[in-house]
RNA sequence: GCCCGGGUGGCGGAAUGGCAGACGCAACGGACUUAAAAUCCGUUGACCGCAAGGUCGUGAGGGUUCGAGUCCCUCCCCGGGUACCA
């Protein structure tokens, strides 16, 4: 169906182009190839009833022209898209509506998929894989089973975070300061027995590998806070006239000369043992009442500290000095042993303790002077304790008459010599801690994968075998959760019944489900191999294809899935089932696209649909009364965000590819401009121009003439940039040559069509409708998707003469034409015989002359 | 508080230690048009100057260097993450 039309028209050629490249399979990577192979992945969606967001295709984009780029190289490009389509948001639409999740996510899906379709995207879609298939989540299911005969899976009855509104438990990543992360809803502590996955087991693993891996510093750097390793020493301290030994963790051993007390967990379990009878009331009063704190009430009481003594006294090991042993809830029972001892002297949270209840405080810890000023503090104040030091400094009254004193020692040097001390004495061992937690793995939620797991009458904890999975979802009438924190599938009846195929005995099957990160956390290694029904993936495919070579998506997932797939992801490695020990070689996050937004003098954001233009100046539309402009995350309250269907209905998708890549570099933060995109489609108009004629056949202005020297080396100088800058991912300069070139050769009379052909594939990763229309027009059969990516020749990147920049004394002076490859001793020689450069050196004389071939010369007086 | 990013024209942004502001948007002037849109040509960091030209200028202040947006130190502001983690 080709046009006539000489105007360029995106809805003229982009279904076109689409459906060539669907009805001919151009995309479908080839399983086996002697071609180098190149893996390229999108986190795939949630698919929301929202639909697609402009932030969406933003990095769908970038990852697109790489795909693009690259066979045109020669690779064999993997590049798949999918459905993360478990999740909330379809079973609380069911639970309003009736609606089964299952009818709203096929829903979604189908939007999602018809708009990111109409991007023009270079997906697979023979690989399309969807976590709530039953022919997917079996092998999420097989998964789980691995892990649980690998020890990885247990149920524990834990205290967990209970989210009342979502009627859920939430793993502690999607818990921020005591809310959900999804709705923001107040999450509390309760008991409650879970699926758990020994997570911790990889945390070495899991922080050492990220050395390895090409992700950006921050993410790693997040990762690592998140695993939180510290190493110090286990210390036993036993309670006076009691058998019991309270344990506690410290990174900090060289102050154990400073501990003036001890505070457990208000969970601890010695806390009963060691509360004197006077105490027991006042204890007992204190555990209630932090139990019924949320974490978010005990994140925001963080400056008040509360306590009660026990009345129990324990020893410090090295001084034999009675110190009493408190509870409070600023020790937390997850971390370490649960108990601390107190050195308010230098440590900022003991010492807030200590003044609260007016405990002593001793300093063992001398600062240096200059660090002291550096705090604003004398050394003075630190001995005397009035002041908190938790910095460094050299070790004072810190020495008892068994063998051990570290006076005069620093920090570092007093650690090891006390870890020494109590190892050879036997009161304690140096300990590594790490703030990673078990992975909390059940849900009580309809919309996720049910466990292949049957809990028997006899109280046997039985796994489903292999055949007998997918274990599917049962159809149920009512998704509301129950509330007392069993799941909906709670009300499954007949489900639930199981009998054992060879013994006859009867269970009642698991009611949790997976979380949504479970289907998420192996989808890259289902790509692929999509449709095997025999294994997860087929090893020869996977040692083919793995690892990803380039993984983009939001920032948003630096800690929750990309943390739990590395550690799936090592375990089957373990069980020899992959072949690397990290599934994503390089990372990239693309950064958030925010909407134009409106704020009014007091600050309060106006929504943009009360926001009107008047003299060029943004006015409230009621009350008249300005309001300033401001990018701000797009959001629904906000009326500013802009949906992809509209823009390619107005520009074409072409032009909303290019817009996107064009504001900046792809990991930073950028506001929208409906302008820019009018700039971009421009850029297309006149790269279209300057190929089609009015009538729409190629203009005569393309001739077999060769094009003079300027126009070769622009044209060999953006051979070069875009091809670096796709590599480097900088689309945003490559777009910017490409406007170059399109600059220069519209203003030539004669155009050079081989030049002009190069160019239009320069475009094509980038603009890949527009690009295949106007190779069809220039002559061509068969797509433009794997033509050689042109080579460019360095000869012919460099000028003939070039202006060079004069100065004296570092002032500009004047500006000669020189040859490239000047030497320096002409460069000067030239330099110093410019009239205006004598006038400027006048009688003075030349200290030294510093010439940059191609580049300066400076003179120094 | 701590850990990461980041501060460059009216705006988005560009710049291996070497002429700051490429490319685009917006604005202004001009051509075409009965007119407008579209398109094309030109101007556009600030200040001084009739001009030639000059002075200032990459968050602030210091430093290194012949030369700093770029490297080093101190500080301020913005964004993100995280937080009684002993």
């Amino acid at each position: 169906m080709t046009t006539t039309n000489g105007k360029y028209n995106p809805p003229d050629i982009e279904p076109k182009w689409q459906r060539f490249w669907h009805e001919h399979n151009v995309f479908a990577a080839e399983d086996v190839s002697d071609k180098p192979k190149l893996y390229v992945l999108d986190m795939f969606p949630y698919p929301s009833g929202a639909g697609l967001h402009v932030g969406h295709p933003e990095g769908y984009t970038a990852t697109d022209i790489v795909c693009r780029y690259k066979r045109m190289c020669g690779y064999n490009v993997l590049h798949p898209m999918g459905w993360d389509a478990f999740g909330l948001p379809a079973e609380q639409y069911a639970v309003e509506t009736g609606t089964h999740p299952s009818i709203t996510t096929r829903k979604n899906i189908d939007n999602f998929r018809r708009q990111i379709k109409a991007l023009g995207f270079s997906y697979d879609w023979s690989r399309e894989v969807n976590t709530t298939d039953p022919g997917y989540y079996r092998w999420t299911q097989w998964i789980f089973l691995q892990l649980y005969r690998k020890g990885l899976a247990y149920l524990d009855e834990v205290p967990v975070n209970w989210c009342p509104a979502l009627g859920t438990v939430l793993a502690n990543e999607e818990v921020i300061e005591g809310r959900s992360e999804r709705g923001g809803h107040p999450v509390v502590r309760r008991p409650m027995k879970q699926w758990m996955l020994r997570i911790t087991e990889y945390a070495e693993r899991l922080l050492q590998d990220l050395d390895d891996l090409d992700w950006s510093e921050g993410i790693k750097e997040m990762q690592r806070n998140w695993i939180g390793k510290s190493t110090g020493a286990n210390v036993d301290f036993q309670v006076l006239g009691l058998s019991a030994v309270i344990q506690v963790y410290t990174t900090r051993p060289d102050t154990l000369f400073g501990a003036t007390y001890m505070v457990l967990a208000p969970e601890h379990p010695l806390v009963d043992a060691v509360t004197s009878d006077a105490q027991r009331s006042a204890v007992e009063a204190y555990k209630e009442a932090a139990e019924k704190k949320s974490d978010m009430d005990r994140a925001e009481l963080n400056t008040e500290k509360t306590g009660v003594f026990t009345g129990a006294t324990a020893i410090n090991p090295v001084n034999r000095e009675a110190i009493p042993v408190w509870i409070s809830d600023y020790v937390m029972m997850g971390y370490g042993t649960g108990a601390i001892m107190a050195v308010p002297a230098h440590d900022s949270r003991d010492f807030a303790f200590a003044c609260t209840f007016d405990l002593p405080i001793r300093a063992i810890l001398e600062p240096s002077t200059a660090d002291a000023d550096a705090e604003g503090v004398t050394a003075s104040d630190v001995v005397a304790g009035t002041v908190c030091w938790p910095g460094d400094g050299t070790l004072i009254h810190s020495a008892n008459d068994d063998g051990l004193d570290i006076n005069g020692l620093s920090v570092a040097a007093a650690k090891h010599a006390t870890i020494t001390w109590l190892e050879a004495r036997e009161l304690g061992a140096a300990a590594t801690n790490y703030k990673l937690r078990d992975w909390l793995f059940s849900r009580q939620r309809y919309w996720g994968e049910p466990f292949p797991v049957v809990h028997m009458d006899n109280g046997d904890i039985i796994l489903l075998d292999e055949t007998e999975l997918p274990l599917e979802l049962p159809e149920i009438d009512d998704f509301k959760p129950t509330g007392t924190g069993e799941s909906p599938l709670a009300k499954a009846g007949d489900w639930l019944a199981y009998t054992h195929p060879v013994t006859g005995e009867t269970g009642r099957r698991e009611t949790h489900t997976m979380p949504q990160w479970a289907g998420s956390c192996w989808y890259y290694l289902r790509f692929v191999d999509p449709v095997n029904d025999q294994q997860a993936w087929a090893p020869e495919k996977e040692r083919y294809w793995m690892p990803v070579d380039l993984y983009v998506g939001g920032a948003e997932h630096a800690v929750l899935h990309l943390l739990y797939a590395r550690f799936w992801h090592k375990v089957l490695y373990d069980l020899g089932l992959v072949s690397t020990t990290e599934p994503f070689a390089r990372l990239v996050n693309q950064g958030m696209i925010l909407g134009i937004s409106f704020k009014d003098a007091t600050g309060a954001l106006v929504p943009t649909d009360q926001v009107e233009e008047r003299d060029g100046a943004f006015v409230h539309r009621d009350t008249g009364a300005a309001v300033a402009e401001f990018p701000a995350k797009m959001s629904k309250s906000l009326r500013n965000v802009v949906n992809p269907d509209d823009v390619i209905a107005e520009y074409g998708a072409d032009s909303f590819r290019l817009y996107e890549m064009f504001m900046g570099p792809l990991e930073a933060v950028k506001p929208w401009n409906t302008k820019g995109v009018e700039g971009v489609r421009r850029f297309l108009q006149r790269a279209w121009r300057m190929i089609i004629a009015a009538d729409g056949t190629v203009t005569s202005d393309l001739t077999e003439q060769p094009p003079d020297t300027g126009l070769l080396r622009i044209l060999h100088v953006t051979i070069r940039k875009v091809t670096a800058d796709l590599d480097s991912l900088n689309f945003n300069t490559a777009i910017s040559q490409l406007m170059i070139f399109v600059n220069a050769f519209t203003k030539a009379d004669s155009r050079n069509r081989e030049a002009i052909e190069i160019f239009v594939k320069l475009l094509a990763p980038l603009a890949p409708h527009i690009a295949e229309e106007l190779w069809q027009r220039l002559g061509h059969t068969g797509g433009i998707s794997y033509e050689p990516w042109p080579t460019y020749d360095e000869a012919l990147t460099r000028e003939t003469e070039v202006e060079i920049l004069v100065q004296v004394r570092g002032k500009p002076k004047a500006r000669i034409l020189m040859a490239p490859d000047a030497t320096p001793e002409e460069m000067e020689r030239i330099a110093l015989g410019e009239e205006k450069v004598r006038e400027a050196i006048a009688d003075c004389a030349v200290r030294k002359v510093v010439c940059v071939p191609g580049r300066l010369v400076n003179i120094v007086i």
